[in-house]
DNA sequence: AGCATTTCTAAGTATTTTAATAGGCATTAG
DNA sequence: CTAATGCCTATTAAAATACTTAGAAATGCT
């Protein structure tokens, strides 16, 4: 169960969007250089985030990505679905038992309330945190 | 972001155990049967659990496998961890900006809350609920 | 003792997903 | 005109998934 490089190198050009919001557009390949991500992958993973209509594109020199909205209005969840697909946390859970069904919509109410409560306007202002420093901090 | 069947299987395994705890060894051909799943397969998700010392098993006719702990001491975070590894989120995260990292960290608690907190005696002991009709709800 | 039942172990395989890479056309600022 | 950028399509190597296949080992029942 893991969220792929899609899903998160996705946040990262949406981030960066949101921290340059209202200040021109933003070049894949400046995200790619601050990031170190390859550039040609990071359009493919910017088609879906316009034909959603999340960003809007400039061409040509000096052209780049700006939002189409506010930070403010954009949620993780908008880019998430965008970019993994609607999340199908089990396959074919209609068929499952009522008993383990219970469990998946527990998860998948709680992932959804993140989600849906998480703008990218809340990410791009988050300060530096302390560091956490302990790896298995990061294991569920 | 998915639940493989490994973690689905498990979980539909140590259900079937917990309904019968105490009541004598329940072999992976009747759960198979019951939910339409392959034996073989079954067997090599079980494996785990055994080594983990969630589940003993009982070889030979009219063997099978028993839980180790009561019910109530079996959360679904035990099972799901044996079985789909320990989980990371995201790989790599300890490179990803704060920004970002903060949203895996509020998806990965949210997680981690709901499978520490969900025990296969919950689970089994779950009435059949009113039967939610529409697909999309199990998307997140 | 012998047989059916069941666990245990290892190997193989088709399919899908992931995470890119490659090559080139289209558009636009300077 | 040219450099910088977005846009589009195809290909691919590696890994993960979801099994299947084959058979050995243990045990209860008759």
């Amino acid at each position: 169960m893991k969220i792929s490089t899609k899903g998160r190198y996705g946040m990262t050009i949406m981030i960066e969007l949101a921290k340059n919001h209202g200040e021109g557009p933003v070049s894949l390949k400046s995200i790619a250089q601050t990031h170190n991500l390859s550039e040609h992958y990071l359009e493919q993973l910017v088609a879906p985030l316009r034909n959603a209509g999340f960003v809007r594109s400039i061409r040509g020199a000096y052209g780049g990505y700006v939002l189409t909205n506010e930070p403010s209005k954009v949620t993780a969840g908008d880019i998430i679905r965008v970019l993994e697909g609607p999340i199908v946390l089990v396959e074919g859970i209609e068929d499952e038992a009522p008993a383990q069904r219970e469990l998946w919509v527990r998860i998948r109410d709680s992932i959804k309330a993140v989600l849906d409560n998480t703008t990218i306007e809340d990410l791009a202002n988050h300060r530096e945190d302390t560091g956490i420093s302990d790896a298995n901090m990061f294991y569920i």
